[in-house]
DNA sequence: ACGGGTACTTACCAAAAGGTGCATACTTGA
DNA sequence: TCAAGTATGCACCTTTTGGTAAGTACCCGT
């Protein structure tokens, strides 16, 4: 087990305690769009395009596992499963707001970057 | 080139658009300790612990191509070069503080949310 | 009996990301 | 001549992340 101590901690900062939270392509976009209140699974897949089943059912999970979001089964056939944020991660997303807009405002520049990281390769 | 209409946008939304810019396992923590003012090469590799040079240096200049950090050669020997912050990457750090403020807050679940992934594998 | 719907599983594979180890350049001091 | 310092390069490798394709469960309607 980890020793959490000021010789090795486990975090390097609050940062890096929040990146192991929301790390992986697809979860920032989940959370973003729970945020819009409970979305079946269908709904969300939709949402954030180009994600496969594999990995928002995998993404998810770990979402729920870390209790930043909650399913509820509704037990109908066909299935129908809802998933929201907890007040955790209403929280979270709350904390993330500032990154919508910084991209908001600057998506002109981003996609320049972009394209320059595009032909350097 | 990718075209830029509502029927295929280049981003989802704003968010979409900032993570390919912060994209990367030490991005977030890199521009975390550029707030803190100009820092030397070596000073910010023991500051991102765990980084390999490789690594480090990958994602400066990455961060450099896409503006948000800029590169300072003192042109002296032993060598002495500083990264530090552009504006526009002071605004971007600046929209990460209530993530750090999150993590802050909340590390002590995360690092719970944490071991029950590593049980469950 | 079969196909539809939704949500999810799984084996295998590919791509991307990250790391290791050794190397480089250059001036100075021993 | 060699080692020191700092910053960076590069070939090769490992690990992680993500995707594909085919499959599953279950009730209902045809």
């Amino acid at each position: 087990m980890a020793k959490e101590n000021s010789e090795n901690p486990r975090f390097i900062c609050g940062l890096h305690a929040t990146l192991h939270v929301i790390s992986g392509k697809w979860k920032p976009l989940i959370l973003f769009f729970l945020n819009k209140g409970p979305t079946r699974y269908g709904e969300l897949k939709r949402s954030v395009r180009g994600v496969s089943d594999k990995m928002l059912i995998q993404q998810l999970k770990e979402l729920e596992s870390d209790g930043i979001v909650e399913r509820t089964d509704y037990g109908e056939i066909p299935l129908r499963v809802d998933y929201s944020l907890t007040l955790f991660g209403v929280n979270l997303v709350r904390a993330m707001e500032p990154l919508c807009g910084w991209g908001e405002t600057h998506q002109g520049d981003i996609a320049a970057a972009m394209d320059r990281r595009k032909v350097s390769r």
